[in-house]
DNA sequence: GGAATTTGACCGGG
DNA sequence: CCCGGTCAAATTCC
């Protein structure tokens, strides 16, 4: 089933795994010092790893973007109709129902990282012509806060150290990710951290102004990235010959691209910049936008605004 | 013993 | 009627 990442979703990922760099660097910086320097080399190196594994993932679902037919209402009906018993005559819940975000993730054990909120298994099915089944959650505190965020995780065909992650739903209830446990420490240890990764991440931000308003259509709109092949320039930041968020149109944002563009043509993000070894972004930056996402309370909802990336 | 997971049944859409 | 999603009893885990 072609595990299509969601261009939304592969940004969401990214911030799930920075989320998770966020997690390690804490650790790092409470070992800092300490008496395991192969522990904090330990940590430095998934750290770098999956920041990797973060920059090739937004590079590849900005490539990726074959123009998504969406078959009109894959919309799953989902648990709703159970919840409530009433208003059954009119299905009227279609496409829009709940929010969909696929990203394809890896992780070394047999659970995708940790995404910051906490899920409750509640089934799992054999898939037709999937390998692997697939696993359904729903965040724990549905019942608590009433919240309807669930997702469904599947060990991928191809490299079972991949997993599709399917986010349906926006997270509705009160709940801090994991990896604020860190959140209030403004130490020097962290920054020496994330000046350590600078060695191979060149933090810098700049870039072409963006109109504010196309900032405000979040991450989704296809403004605020710019990958490259090459660090020379930001003449690679072009923006697409119809600018995706022109057209007002779908819920579906700029995954949804014009049938005209195809492979070939490079999803722009003016105010960063990603080249091959030389990835240029301020990373505290992303780490506070990705702490504003999530206290705002829903990663998935990806609500960063992304000029806060080059304030 | 309570919470979380497993697993087959059930349900509804296509 | 098949298939994917959910329910809920049974089972396992802590």
């Amino acid at each position: 089933m072609a595990s299509v990442v969601d261009g939304n979703g592969g940004s969401r990922l990214v911030v799930t795994e920075l989320g998770h760099v966020k997690e390690l660097a804490g650790q790092l910086e409470v070992h800092l010092g300490g008496s395991s320097p192969d522990l904090c080399k330990h940590l430095a190196s998934q750290i770098s790893s999956i920041t990797e594994r973060s920059i090739s993932l937004l590079i590849t679902t900005s490539t990726l973007d074959g123009p998504r037919k969406r078959s009109a209402a894959t919309a799953s009906p989902l648990s709703d109709a159970s919840d409530t018993p009433f208003v059954k005559a009119t299905k009227k819940r279609t496409t829009m129902d709940k929010k969909r975000h696929e990203v394809r993730v890896s992780s070394a054990g047999d659970h995708p990282a940790d995404d910051g909120h906490s899920w409750r298994k509640y089934g799992q099915k054999e898939i037709l012509g999937a390998k692997h089944p697939r696993g359904y959650y729903r965040c724990r505190r549905r019942h608590s806060q009433g919240c309807a965020a669930t997702k469904q995780v599947q060990r991928t065909d191809e490299d079972p150290t991949f997993f599709d992650v399917v986010y349906l739903g926006d997270h509705t209830c009160v709940q801090r990710a994991a990896a604020d446990a860190y959140k209030d420490n403004d130490n020097p240890g962290t920054s020496s951290f994330v000046q350590s990764l600078s060695s191979s991440l060149t933090v810098k931000t700049e870039g072409p102004a963006v109109e504010p308003e196309q900032q405000l259509q979040g991450w989704d709109a296809p403004a605020p990235f710019c990958f490259s092949s090459t660090p020379a320039t930001a003449s690679g930041c072009l923006v697409p010959e119809r600018s995706p968020f022109s057209a007002p149109s779908t819920s579906d944002n700029w995954a949804v691209s014009p049938a005209t563009s195809d492979s070939n043509h490079v999803v722009s993000f003016p105010p960063f910049e990603v080249a091959g070894g030389d990835v240029q972004f301020g990373f505290e930056e992303v780490m506070s936008a990705i702490d504003r996402a999530d206290g705002d309370g829903f990663l998935d909802d990806l609500d960063i605004d992304v000029s806060s990336f080059f304030v």
